[in-house]
DNA sequence: CATTTCACCTGGTGGC
DNA sequence: TGCCACCAGGTGAAAT
């Protein structure tokens, strides 16, 4: 389900509701798939941590840890103590990051849930299990770092740096995140339609306007489907449970045969990359 | 190395 | 109602 926006909006959601929340208790399902850390490891290093911080990186969602106790009401910024390890949670395609109560009803696909202390709960569900979860223990400020550059942040030459001499359509170039990183199917589509730029088009060819407009139309509407909670799909909904609304402002993605929103002609779709791709033969040259 | 394809999963939808 | 094919927000391993 989720690309930048989405993850970003459950991570803030997150972070404001488990800030100096100590995990009293972890279990996990049985299910090996979504660990990158055994279930018995990760449940290990998790009871007795504390929530220093919870953000977004890429698309992973990384949650701070301390084994120090610690409360944000009671300690100046300075008494925070370092992080000392690291929850790293990459929600796939279908997973989901909820706060519950503990007496909630447990959904099907649950595969991790975390007691605190406060008397909440977070719960993993990933119906397709391509999600992923690790724990790491940080040695000396190494912390977990996406391969790629941020889309909200990088400059306008190391942006074209990335697909100089590329061969490959600048729609699998956008997936690619080794290069921009948090960049999915929908934004990918959607950002490529703003900038007028048709998704076969080959990375290294691209101008330098061209891939000037690109940079910024990603950033604009990446920063507007975080505004939104992001894009809700199917079933995607952040950690209170509450859908975003940038599906309703989407103007190609999943909108095959209806309309284009700036000059009427049938939005079309091909497959590319191995992933349904959708564009304006007319908008985008 | 760069690029493409495919497997990994479950569930929802639409055609017959 | 059932069966089946196809599609879905992602990625990493294997093939080219």
């Amino acid at each position: 389900m989720p690309e930048l926006p989405e993850v970003e909006t459950i991570a803030r959601g997150v972070d404001a509701r488990v800030r100096g929340d100590r995990i009293a208790e972890a279990w996990f399902s049985t299910y090996r798939e979504p660990f990158k850390t055994p279930a018995e490891r990760q449940a290990k290093g998790l009871e007795g941590r504390s929530f220093l911080a919870v953000h977004r990186t890429g698309k992973h969602i990384v949650c701070e840890l301390s084994a120090a106790q610690w409360t944000p009401q009671s300690a100046a910024d300075g008494a925070r103590p370092a992080p000392d390890a690291q929850w790293i949670v990459h929600l796939g395609m279908t997973g989901r990051l909820l706060l519950t109560t503990p007496n909630e009803a447990v959904v099907k696909h649950t595969h991790a849930r975390l007691r605190l202390e406060s008397g909440r709960e977070i719960r993993f569900v990933d119906p397709r299990r391509f999600g992923r979860l690790e724990f790491r223990e940080l040695k000396a400020g190494d912390g977990f770092r996406g391969a790629g550059q941020e889309p909200l942040t990088i400059d306008a030459a190391s942006f074209r740096s990335l697909f100089r001499g590329r061969k490959l359509a600048i729609k699998a170039a956008l997936l690619n995140q080794s290069l921009l990183t948090g960049v999915g199917n929908i934004y990918a589509d959607e950002s490529l339609f703003r900038a007028g730029i048709r998704p076969r088009r080959q990375a290294g060819l691209l101008t330098r306007t061209e891939l000037e407009r690109l940079r910024k139309e990603l950033s604009v509407v990446l920063e507007h489907a975080i505004q939104l909670g992001g894009s809700s799909v199917s079933d995607y909904v952040d950690a209170n449970g509450v859908r975003g609304f940038f599906q309703l402002e989407h103007c190609v993605y999943m909108r095959t045969g209806e309309p284009c929103r700036r000059c009427r002609t049938p939005i079309k779709r091909i497959l590319l990359a191995g992933r349904g791709t959708h564009f304006c033969p007319t908008c985008q040259v």
